[in-house]
DNA sequence: TTTACAGGCCAC
DNA sequence: AAACGTGGCCTGTAAA
């Protein structure tokens, strides 16, 4: 009603002033004014561009996929000796744990036995249903969230808008929801198949920009480990070399996955993980995992001595600063109860580097706002430490050296910023 | 019929 | 799961 609205209005403004003295006593003017007030008319326009999509081609894969189901849902029958509803992890575990009495190898919180990915990887040499599961769930994963998900979501111009949400995440990351472009399947083969939906115009590629590393170069600076600061200076790529150690492989056998399974591993340890999770990821014993760590944290000395400060000044003001001045609350650090006292931890120890790769891409993606020739070239997708493109094929060139510029040059850190730049007409064939 | 949560899984 | 962090979306299930 109307006077609600006056209400309302009347309390808006009276709260201004209160707002910006709170926001000067915190320091954070600048971070308002020059990053989160200009990145949201970025935002808007990446929003009402939108990004191409291949409907036909969705089309088509939503009944390829469906009939690769329909014959799992066969031969998985034929296994359990019954019908029951696959996509029910409770009917699947009573078939698993019941009928073919396999172990049960944990639980979930609420106490029931889990049938999660990572269980069924330890039981695939125990029964055949459990592979014959595992790549269900991989096929109905990729129909029901993506193929599904995206065809109502294509506009009368062929293209999704999606959403990007300034407000979305605690650490100053940006979300994306109806639809989330930024969990577009990359890692298994069946997956990258759904990114070849993703198309340029006509007389349009896509450039593509990755900054390498992000947030362990975001950890040196911040950090000052003479290690990880020597080794950026010189080059060197920390989730292949720990790929090479962790796998016993040399650095030129390396392959796309294990360096991405090793950067799961270098975050993973970075941000609290302990040596019975990283035995659990690696398959090893936990004396080979407690190495491993060993290992991992003599080659960076004050990164260590960085994360206990980190807590320790958390735990006496009361948040986490990334390096623009943003702050992460951590209440749970005051928590009686331990478990969640150590996930506050965990948290401030992820905030600020999280939180600051985040800062460096918001100023990345304002100063390249400003300097991109609308008809030339557009900002479409932020997938957090990577943007994405559509750009007049005449115009590539520049492009890509202006977008390099901008974002290697941003900021200027103690270690030097790199970005992988890839090019291609559809979101699969992007290639450096 | 709608809503909330659990379990699971995609990405960075 | 006690045991890297940040998100969003799916289906099934039970409660409202
Ligand atoms: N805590 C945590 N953070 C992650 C994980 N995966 C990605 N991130 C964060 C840290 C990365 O620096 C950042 C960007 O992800 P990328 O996939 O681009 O990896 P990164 O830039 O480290 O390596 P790159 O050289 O691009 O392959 O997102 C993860 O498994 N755990
Ligand atoms: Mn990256
Ligand atoms: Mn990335």
């Amino acid at each position: 009603d109307l006077e609600g609205a006056g209400t309302r209005a009347v309390a808006v403004r009276d709260l201004q002033d209160v707002m910006e003295a709170e926001l000067a006593d915190r320091d954070q003017v600048k971070l308002l004014r020059e990053m989160e007030l200009p990145l949201v008319r970025v935002l808007a326009r990446m929003e009402q561009h939108g990004i191409g999509v291949d409907q036909g081609y969705l089309e088509e894969m939503g009944a390829d996929l469906g009939a690769d189901l329909a014959g799992l849902e066969t031969e998985i029958y034929e296994q359990a000796g019954r019908t029951f509803n696959i996509k029910s992890s409770q009917q699947f575990g009573k078939v698993l744990f019941g009928d073919l009495g396999l172990p049960v190898v944990k639980k979930t919180s609420r106490g029931s036995p889990s049938t999660d990915a990572s269980v069924l990887q330890k039981l695939e040499d125990a029964h055949p249903i459990v592979g014959l599961v595992l790549r269900y769930r991989e096929v109905e994963k990729l129909r029901s969230t993506y193929v599904n998900g995206y065809l109502p979501l294509i506009g009368p111009d062929q293209r999704i808008h999606a959403r990007f949400n300034q407000t979305g995440a605690s650490t100053g990351r940006l979300s994306s929801d109806r639809p989330n472009l930024q969990n577009i399947p990359v890692r298994s083969e069946l997956g990258r198949t759904i990114r070849r939906a993703f198309v340029a115009a006509e007389g349009f590629r896509f450039v593509v920009a990755d900054y390498s590393q992000i947030e362990l170069r975001i950890l040196a600076h911040l950090s000052k480990d003479p290690g990880l600061l020597g080794a950026f200076k010189a080059g060197e790529d920390i989730h292949t070399e720990t790929a090479a150690r962790v796998f016993g492989l040399t650095a030129d056998t390396v392959t796309a996955d294990a360096r991405r399974r090793a950067k799961a591993i270098n975050f993973g340890l970075l941000y609290g993980m302990e040596a019975y999770g990283l035995a659990d990821r690696l398959k090893i014993g936990r004396a080979e995992a407690r190495e491993h760590m060993d290992t991992y944290f003599r080659q960076f000395p004050d990164v260590r001595q960085y994360l206990r400060e980190v807590v320790q000044e958390a735990r006496r003001v009361g948040h986490t600063t990334t390096l623009f001045g943003r702050r992460r609350y951590l209440p749970e650090l005051l928590s009686g109860n331990w478990r969640t006292r150590q996930m506050g931890e965990r948290m401030a120890l992820n905030a600020p580097v999280q939180g600051s790769a985040a800062d460096v891409m918001k100023m990345a993606m304002i100063g390249l706002d400003g300097r991109l020739a609308p008809d030339e070239a557009r900002m479409l997708l932020q997938i957090h430490d990577e943007l994405v493109f559509e750009v007049r094929e005449d115009a590539v060139a520049t492009t890509v050296h202006l977008v390099r510029e901008m974002m290697e040059g941003v900021v200027e850190l103690d270690v030097p910023l790199t970005v992988d730049v890839g090019i291609g007409p559809d979101l699969a064939s992007v290639k450096g």
